[in-house]
DNA sequence: CTGTTAGCGCATTCAA
DNA sequence: TTGAATGCGCTAACAG
């Protein structure tokens, strides 16, 4: 009496029989193929119902090429950043019925490395690679026609890969624009590492604005970060020991700004009386500390959905090479930036 | 020319062809079988490496009756708390070559049983059940005898099933304990929906701590929430405006935490000169805001850790009913508590 | 519109 | 220790 209740043993066989038609008629219905006349179609969902049946993706993997499965590789699932992109992207994969299957790389290249390698064979029918260590691997994988879809990419991405991120470089000029209105005219950036994309663009947009205004960034101004904490702190201290101190610092990220924002408080200094502070990111410890971070929101949750969606669209057989879209950014204007204190 | 490249079409017939040996000699070496004769292994792990090969999930999970891989069913992934647990329990199941498969319910109950039921069904080995909706699927999953374990049930989970969570009973007392002996003899609680287990249990240590210092706790004293930040700060004020205030508010979680302060600040109080001001879960938040809060850590991402390691078990065998894990928490004293204010 | 049939790639008997 | 044969549940031609 037991054996029957084992884990859905239901088939598409059962159902066939039971609703006295074939089971590629079951398949049809199950597929939402159009060539089932409505009153088959009824009587078979029906019975799917009543037996509460469900397809085996296992066998659907098999059987038809494709599993219904995509893989999101990333660096990691506990930062709020990742966590976002992968929320933005499972809903819509999921709407679509595709599950995803998480792949977190530990920020270990040849983990990753061994992890696409698998993804590809059967496991997945395609990814979401969101700030990928390897490019090598990822031509290895446009060669064979993986389909995949890269989010903030870390490096330039090869041409005809598809990729989504936000828009760092008008982020930056935003950021920019609103403090040079306030009156900044000595203002310092905290970059990242200089090899990423997303330090390169804001850097551009920082640069752009500046010379828009006419005004001359000497290289004091640029103090090189690394998106952490106290990679913000020490790149803070060395700008405040400047002879001539900036009004103004633009960490490059929300991190770095809470580790500039101890440096400045450290040397006895307020934000935003006498220095600004802006950051990027908008992550939620920006609108939490005090006072709340002026930033540049990146649309992530999008960032992932949109992903996902132009995944979709390259297993649906169109093909997207190429595409490469910037989501817009948003400056969130709160309390770390004011008027640059007076001259005098 | 192309065609050979496409996605790793290399199967398990072509290794065997290729090493001159049977295809279920290759399917035992994949599969780690002790009846291989070494050079053989060898051979065929040679050939393997050299055709690039890997084995196809989808066709391993037909003809073996597994997939390899695991559903874990969340509310949402943007949420740190689910994040976090998700982080360490996909970290733990990748160690195991078990992939993750993630499942967003968006708290939506429905979507939770229609997800359950097609997790159940050939898709994957088992799951994880993060704060599950509903009960009586739970009770399906289990008479189908569908593994699973669920981490931070919200309400009583069915006896028997394997559950993870964290100590809320000694973590609010932990909480008293402290208050009680900085000096607080009037301590409220603002706490969660009184259905979950979270609430009661933690009211459980509430009061048991009151009890065990001989403090009469009036029912004014308790003001239920909804674990929201205005959930907080709607409850805080009515604490506020009791004849006797309290010196001391509990609230249940940060979040709330987070809206108790708002509503201490908006009457013209001081944390914790004034009132003294306690969350739980240490999220990021409670070490941002300021005064920083007080808290319980929840060991989060080892409660995934060790809900991953028990399905893994379960998995494997071995029958682990009835196992139900309690993590302990730890108390994080900040700034946001202090001696009560001098009675005069 | 519906049924028949042939695999998909692999694990697993059962023999040898 | 190895090979041959069978089928997992389903999709996708191809007929009818």
């Amino acid at each position: 009496m037991a054996e029957q209740v084992r884990t859905g043993k239901v088939t598409i066989r059962d159902i066939a029989a039971s609703a006295g038609v074939s089971v590629a008629t079951v398949s049809r219905v199950l597929n939402g193929r159009p060539d089932v006349k409505a009153a088959t179609r009824e009587l078979v969902l029906d019975t799917i119902r009543s037996h509460n049946f469900s397809t085996n993706r296992s066998a659907r993997g098999l059987a038809g090429g494709k599993t219904n499965l995509v893989g999101i590789t990333l660096p990691n699932l506990h930062a709020e950043y990742f966590a976002l992109i992968l929320s933005g992207a499972a809903e819509t994969l999921y709407d679509q019925d595709v599950r995803a299957v998480v792949c977190p790389t530990l920020h270990q290249a040849d983990r990753e490395v061994s992890l696409l390698d698998r993804l590809m064979h059967g496991t997945t029918d395609g990814s979401l690679i969101v700030l990928p260590e390897s490019r090598p691997e990822l031509r290895v994988l446009a060669r064979r026609h993986y389909p995949f879809v890269v989010v903030d990419p870390k490096e330039p991405l090869p041409a005809g890969m598809p990729g989504v991120s936000a828009a760092h470089f008008s982020g930056a000029r935003d950021v920019m624009d609103h403090l040079i209105c306030l009156g900044h005219r000595r203002i310092a950036a905290i970059t990242g590492p200089s090899s990423w994309v997303a330090s390169i663009e804001r850097l551009h947009g920082y640069q752009a604005a500046l010379a828009a205004y006419g005004i001359i960034a000497p290289p004091e101004w640029l103090v090189e970060g690394n998106f952490q904490i106290e990679g913000g702190y020490h790149a803070a201290q060395v700008l405040l020991a400047l002879p001539q101190r900036p009004t103004a610092i633009f960490a490059f990220n929300d991190n770095m700004a809470v580790g500039a924002l101890q440096a400045i408080r450290e040397r006895g200094l307020r934000v935003p009386e006498d220095i600004s502070l802006v950051g990027f990111d908008d992550a939620q410890s920006a609108s939490l500390i005090s006072p709340p971070l002026t930033t540049v929101r990146q649309p992530l949750i999008e960032m992932g959905r949109h992903a996902a969606t132009l995944l979709l669209r390259l297993l649906d057989g169109q093909p997207a090479e190429g595409l490469r879209v910037h989501l817009a950014t948003q400056l969130i204007v709160r309390a770390s930036t004011a008027p640059p204190p007076a001259e005098d």
